[in-house]
DNA sequence: AGATGAGATATGATGCATCATATTTCGAAA
DNA sequence: TTTCGAAATATGATGCATCATATCTCATCT
């Protein structure tokens, strides 16, 4: 036995077709309630079924898709109190994530955001919303990449996928909710602010969260 | 599509492994380094190598097992940075639960705390140190249960799974630190004081923490 | 129209064969 | 003894058949 085993990324067929999955929930090209068939996704994503169900597995096991029974698999529709929940897990993560990337902040780190924000500018004006959902959330994700929290990241990955059709449901009109609050945060990883940094982040899942509780349906279960 | 799709709960061959596995991870029956061959589990199980694979992946996701080449599925043994990010992260977690759970707490649910104690009073004093790690464990998962915040306990598992063969590394030889920080977050929760319960939680984390950082050795990898 | 039940069909779980390639073994050379 | 390379073996990924049972369809009855 050796200390310092190293952990390898491999790409198969199965985390090719979650990645498509997950991008494609990411940017709300499933509804709440849609089912998924795993011989249907096989034969248009043209694989065989295995690398299909390892895929929906993990997914239902991120919690991104539901059982409805042993052979119905869905897109789920998020409670309220559900919402609500992850809400509140992230107000506790990202502001971790965001203090200590503050902390940790290069300047290229900077430029990087600062891309991020130009890019999803030019999405909002030509209207691609798609695009505005992806960019909010790689700004999002670069707090725990910038702080070095590989396994923050991960936790917050899941908690987004959760958020997915809900996010993208919310935000369909597009709107300046998934850029304004961004600067803020900016100015505060610039400044190497960790308190600002973490107030800034916390002012965006609240503002963003006002966004989804007016503008979403939610399930009345848990 | 409906609203208030209900989500299942079904057991299958896979999702029994995968408990099996869990509580051996859980339970120290594993040391880091240690490889894990599907066809071996699978004919030591009693099963076909379907539900095995689908567990041993289940349990890569979850990070409590790696990969160390496409054919090589180890135990991971995890580095002190690793370690530290995770209590970083279950500080946040760990006390939002305890906070939650004071404002929710039963009698019913005060009782089962205290037989959770009581019987780790038992299992230290015959020296079953396997279960009192178990009952450990179940007594900090019950915080997001009273706390009815299901995303918050299942983030909380995987990063217990993560830190599993660390932790029963560190407690072989048993001790008062699984329980004796149990006592004030009880008392906390008697008194229905959210602050006090935080503070019981990540007092618990930390003191646990210093036991593992100086009993443990790391791995120098991230 | 709605409800019910039977039969047909579909679905994910499981088993197991095959494949590509990773790993181990073993013999030879240094 | 150690090192190296070739061959043998093993391993997880993948494909696909089969199974148990979930779901759908359709006919009949109220």
């Amino acid at each position: 036995m050796t200390n310092g085993l190293q952990t390898i990324e491999h790409e198969n067929l199965s985390s090719k077709v979650y990645g498509a999955l997950c991008d494609a929930i990411i940017k709300g090209q499933f509804q709440p309630g849609d089912r998924l068939k795993i011989r249907d996704l096989a034969q248009t994503l043209g694989t065989s079924v295995t690398p299909v169900r390892d895929a929906i597995l993990r997914l239902t096991h991120d919690e991104a898709l539901i059982f409805l029974s042993p052979r119905d698999i869905r897109i789920p529709m998020i409670s309220r109190a559900r919402y609500l929940e992850i809400r509140t897990i992230r107000l506790r993560l990202e502001s971790l994530a965001a203090e200590t990337a503050a902390r940790l902040v290069t300047d290229t780190d900077l430029a990087r955001l600062q891309d991020l924000i130009a890019r999803n500018e030019q999405a909002l004006s030509s209207g691609n919303t798609a695009l505005g959902l992806e960019l909010n959330q790689a700004f999002h994700f670069e707090l725990p990449a910038i702080a070095q929290m590989p396994v923050l990241y991960g936790t917050l990955r899941r908690l987004w996928l959760q958020m997915g059709p809900l996010v993208a449901s919310a935000y369909s009109a597009g709107g300046r909710t998934m850029i304004d609050p961004h600067y803020p945060l900016l100015t505060a990883l610039k400044n190497r602010d960790p308190a600002a940094a973490a107030a800034a982040i916390q002012a965006d899942i609240l503002s963003g969260g006002e966004h989804i509780l007016h503008s979403s349906a939610f399930s009345d279960r848990e």
